[in-house]
DNA sequence: GCGCGTTACTAACGCGAGTTAGTTTCCAGC
DNA sequence: GCTGGAAACTAACTCGCGTTAGTAACGCGC
């Protein structure tokens, strides 16, 4: 007896072997609400799928039902930050979340910026729609996508642009680091940025820094802010650069992997954390609680903000309206690289 | 005038503006080798394809054509992996352009282990093979489908399946960093595991460390090994427990993130480092480098990991022969987190 | 016995592209 | 002028499933 090459079970095969129609079957198997069905048919047809190891052509049901149930998620991280990005995987695995919660599936498209386009995800039909992640001031092609009305959820902010997106609220969370350490009585604080300015994550925790001094009468002193990027290294470099030209007794780095570059500079220039120079990161990355000192930092709901994006883009491609943007509160963490402000030896008036 | 609700070009429409048929419009979009096309009529339908926009539609393709382009990444590692994984966005980045370059698009199923099945993915056509990266030696879902002859290729060992496989070289990397304490004196060394010795990669480890030992004919010693388990957390248990029972003057951790813990548990303990104890860790996070003491570790090659995961999948989806096992090369990279043995106090004979 | 409404289905079309098995045209050769 | 054959196409079938329009069977009232 000769063995078949066994064929995959098609929707006729398990119609077949219940002795019903494929209409019938499809009705049981997409639970086609307000259908006719007694009870007894539908368990013949459940029994015959089950038997058979049934399972529908993803591609055959999406071309007949015209939708592919699959997100896209495009990522516009360049690869240094792609390396330095410790909660992009948390990220993912929260937006994976949401879209398997709604019946989908997630692609992902790296894609360095000036490295390709991502239009034909959405062209070719191979994803209902798309999370952007990263969206940068110059991607014409989104705008493009999304002036022809195609789902798209922004992580991360583009103002100018007519699409939903998602965020960590940073203004309010380096707002909240820095008063923190306003309270600790520091009044002469740097701050490190994340990134350059280019990337509004970055001006946004820069407009918080400012919100906190406003709020505590201390002048904006422009000297006292450095320009980060993404990694620790540049992190090194900053507060190298910050202090060879100011004596700030604290530090608002904007990101925690920068910080840990920053604090090397510090150790290697004899200051100690907290004792001559506090410090809070941002990001909470895993590493933080474990860092000597254990960092004192702004948390970010990462793997709610892949699942609050996941979220939207759902609901958009449902066609049902959802908030233009949202922010994710951030909280902060208080551990032992911030401190009062210490007596300095060379004292005061 | 009426503004059409513009429709998806098909082919169709393109054949119709050319003015030829929807075969020929095949031709020449897939390139079809042999086919007898001339020149200008090849210009007429690339013409007409640009001038509509023309996208294939991916469903349909892959209904008519059988594949689907699409690779799947099952992701099997716990939620506290993935947050203490620091490499796995690269790894993941290195695969997404190894299926670019093969025409493939990446899917990706994140399941923690008992959390859903993946079978689907194949069985449905969504996917035309699978990476399974960090398999579990109970997966029995993984054994069926490599038996009923999936193309799947894993990222991580299980030796008993058989489906072709990437890993890092654990067992030479570990060997490596051991040899390297033995070369500063060393003799007293202790292990701690990257995770439970359930993970091969963590059995791995113990085994090179063990080979390092065995060489410089040192006997292995219990006593000198604890498990850890992905997160710094467990380091630091881990470090605090091999204290209260033993006193190594080196320590090899195989996990950077296992080691920060580890460290600093050490440094409560009043411990420093190198002075008092080398560490080595293995992975060689970003972190690694600007931690206090910048830590000598293994390097992984993150990146080419997925990347050749993906070359192989593609290989192994086209039909061509692949290696059962192919073992990526470490680097040992030596920072300041080890130094030469120290002179003890309390004095031998 | 007929009309009418349910109930429980099914036949058949269409989605958009790949592909096979022709068909037509044109020319060379005799 | 007819045959043979290559060149340049095309008609039509196929993939597997969703869905609409339609039908058959049955019950029920009159």
């Amino acid at each position: 007896m000769v063995q078949q090459p066994r064929r995959r079970p098609t929707s006729a095969d398990v119609a077949a072997r219940a002795g019903v129609s494929r209409t019938t079957v499809s009705f049981v198997i997409n639970r086609r609400a307000g259908s006719q069905i007694p009870a007894e048919t539908w368990q013949r047809v459940e029994t015959a799928a089950r038997e058979l190891g049934y399972q529908p052509h993803g591609a055959a049901s999406q071309l007949a039902g015209g939708r592919s149930m699959t997100l896209g998620l495009v990522l516009r991280q360049s690869a240094e930050q792609v390396v330095a990005d410790a909660l992009l995987a948390e990220t993912l695995f929260g937006l994976a979340a949401a879209a398997r919660a709604g019946g989908y599936r997630v692609l992902v498209e790296p894609l360095a910026p000036g490295n390709g386009t991502y239009a034909h995800l959405l062209h070719s039909q191979r994803t209902d729609g798309l999370i952007v992640s990263g969206p940068r001031a110059d991607d014409d092609e989104l705008a493009a996508l999304i002036r022809d009305g195609f789902p798209i959820v922004l992580q991360g902010s583009r103002a100018d642009l007519d699409a939903p997106s998602v965020d960590v609220d940073n203004r309010a969370g380096a707002r909240g680091a820095v008063a923190f350490l306003v309270s600790l009585g520091h009044r002469q604080i740097g701050c490190i940025t994340n990134a350059p300015l280019a990337y509004t994550a970055a001006t946004e925790r820069l407009n918080g820094y400012r919100d906190a001094l406003d709020e505590a009468g201390i002048a904006f002193d422009e000297q006292l802010v450095v320009e980060g990027s993404f990694v620790a290294a540049s992190g090194y470099a900053a507060m190298t650069a910050l202090l060879a030209r100011a004596r700030p007794t604290a530090v608002f780095v904007a990101s925690d992997v920068v910080a840990i570059g920053a604090i090397r500079a510090l150790r290697e220039a004899g200051l100690r954390v907290p004792t001559d120079m506090s410090v809070v990161g941002f990001d909470d990355i895993a590493l933080a609680e474990h860092f000597d000192p254990p960092l004192t930092t702004v948390r970010i709901p990462a793997h709610s903000l892949g699942e609050t994006a996941g979220q939207l883009l759902v609901e958009r491609i449902a066609g049902r309206p959802v908030a233009a943007r949202t922010l994710l509160p951030t909280q902060l963490v208080i551990r032992e690289s911030t401190g009062i402000i210490a007596p300095r030896s060379s004292g005061g008036p």
